[in-house]
DNA sequence: TATACTAATGACTACTCGGTCACTTGTCAA
DNA sequence: TTGACAAGTGACCGAGTAGTCATTAGTATA
């Protein structure tokens, strides 16, 4: 699909940028180390901007989608939290380059939709992890599910600057370990609430959380166009029509989203998908 | 002192930075809100770099020297936890243009001796709040008591942000209380330790800790220079003696501390003597 | 008032940056 | 071999930057 040319660009693109952040690389940086051409640089992306946009749409879909996936698919609730954990770490860990990108420019540096966006990946890992403590701990937890949500996300921050600022190895698994056995103790004894349901309706409010059918159907059409011919590119087109108009009945919709959920480019729509059908 | 004209740039580029970050603000754009030429900036700071780092020490000296004061002044166990959690919030909430430049720049933006200065302050800050862990909860946390520190960091982190990214005024009190719930939860069940004493001792491999002799003198010199005469001048300069040749007794020596602790400006200074001294 | 001195100015320099485009190179089918 | 078209090049442009310095304004002293 012609991406060498990109992926080129974007992998060597988000070294210099962890290593110097966004403002300080320059393109002509960007170019000398892919052994490229400035004019190269402006056939693969628009603009600048339009690379680091792609470098964080890229990582923070896989993300999400992958969080996702890892909770929906997860039977045992014994297992979840840990597995959870795990997988966030090891993240961190493998794409330690991308992380740092993030916390550096995680501000309205530049623009504003760029900001928009930042804003909207993270509510919807904020509603995953919610819906993973709702499952785990039930009503007990039900006054204080956000600040153990809240909990949670200042563990992942704080830990994975661990990763993130020291080079050494970290055993990934003691960690989980031990964040689970936090979490598990918090969610038992917490009492007194600090963000209420109130305060969470007041943040959220005048950020758009649905994804509108037309956005959806123009990430299935960027999908298609990036995948070969194959089992999940028919199973993408089957559930674009089922989208346009509803014919099957759900077990064949869940099917054909089996289908596609393990592609690497159909994690994101994979997701959106899931989220839409409501699985 | 002529810090007037320093403090009238340092105050309207501290908003300018927090709006749009550092290497975006030009220094155009901070003499023009200032109402001054671009002379008259390069007569109150050597360059723009300058100006940051002159910004960031204010801010963490004064936070870090506080919170160290009020940990140090707080007899009562039963109320430490609170009043931490409290000035911390309360700190956020007042600065949170600072805050927000924190975040955005605290990587290796440009300067590497400006990373360690960062480090050191954030180790600074780490060791107080490993004091008050260690204060409060003893022996019972012995093996767990970095990661109770890690803990509280990161629900510092975690609850800053609501400070920093929505304007809704929060209330730091029940804010503060929530949290000493959750550290005193966590305290009492930690079992499974992750941030072991080892692993602590390689990440400040390399980082030097101790504040040598000269730069106490010097941090003393510049401070005696920034003072008017007074009670609080007449005290560091016998301070400034006893540190070359140690004459006083003790008693003294605090006594000479508590006078200037409280003078806005020596309580950086007051800070670093106090562990100087051992008190 | 004349003098001396500091505070303040803004036009200016030297430079870097993102982005463009006329041009060259490589690769096909005819 | 030719021609057509896509892929790739790098000199160049305008905009904007940090930092300088000859000049001026303001002020206190003699």
């Amino acid at each position: 699909m012609h991406m060498t040319k990109k992926q080129l660009i974007m992998e060597n693109a988000l070294e210099l940028f962890a290593e110097q952040g966004f403002e300080a690389t320059s393109v002509q940086q960007i170019t000398d180390r892919c052994g490229i051409s400035k004019g190269a640089f402006y056939l693969a992306f628009k603009s600048k901007d339009e690379l680091i946009l792609a470098l964080i749409d890229h990582f923070t879909t896989q993300f999400t989608s992958n969080i996702d996936y890892l909770v929906n698919t997860t039977k045992d609730d014994d297992e979840l939290l840990y597995k959870f954990y795990y997988f966030v770490f090891d993240s961190f860990e493998r794409h330690s380059d991308f992380a740092k990108i993030l916390i550096k420019e995680q501000m309205q540096s530049f623009n504003e939709d760029f900001m928009l966006k930042m804003r909207s990946y993270d509510q919807m890992m904020e509603q995953t992890i919610l819906l993973m403590v709702e499952r785990l701990f039930g009503d007990a937890v039900d006054r204080t599910k956000h600040d153990l949500v809240y909990s949670i996300k200042g563990f992942m921050k704080m830990y994975s600057e661990l990763f993130i600022f020291y080079n050494t190895p970290l055993d990934v698994d003691v960690l989980a370990r031990s964040l689970v056995e936090k979490t598990e103790i918090l969610a038992k004894h917490i009492i007194t609430p600090f963000i209420t349901n109130e305060l969470v309706q007041q943040f959220q409010h005048g950020i758009c959380k649905e994804v509108s059918v037309d956005q959806l159907l123009d990430v299935i059409e960027r999908t298609l166009h990036d995948i070969d011919a194959s089992i999940e590119k028919d199973s993408l087109e089957l559930l674009k029509q089922e989208l346009l108009e509803p014919t099957l009945s759900r077990p064949l919709v869940k099917g054909l989203l089996e289908n596609i959920q393990l592609h690497p480019h159909c994690k994101w729509v994979a997701y959106l998908l899931r989220k839409h059908f409501g699985f």
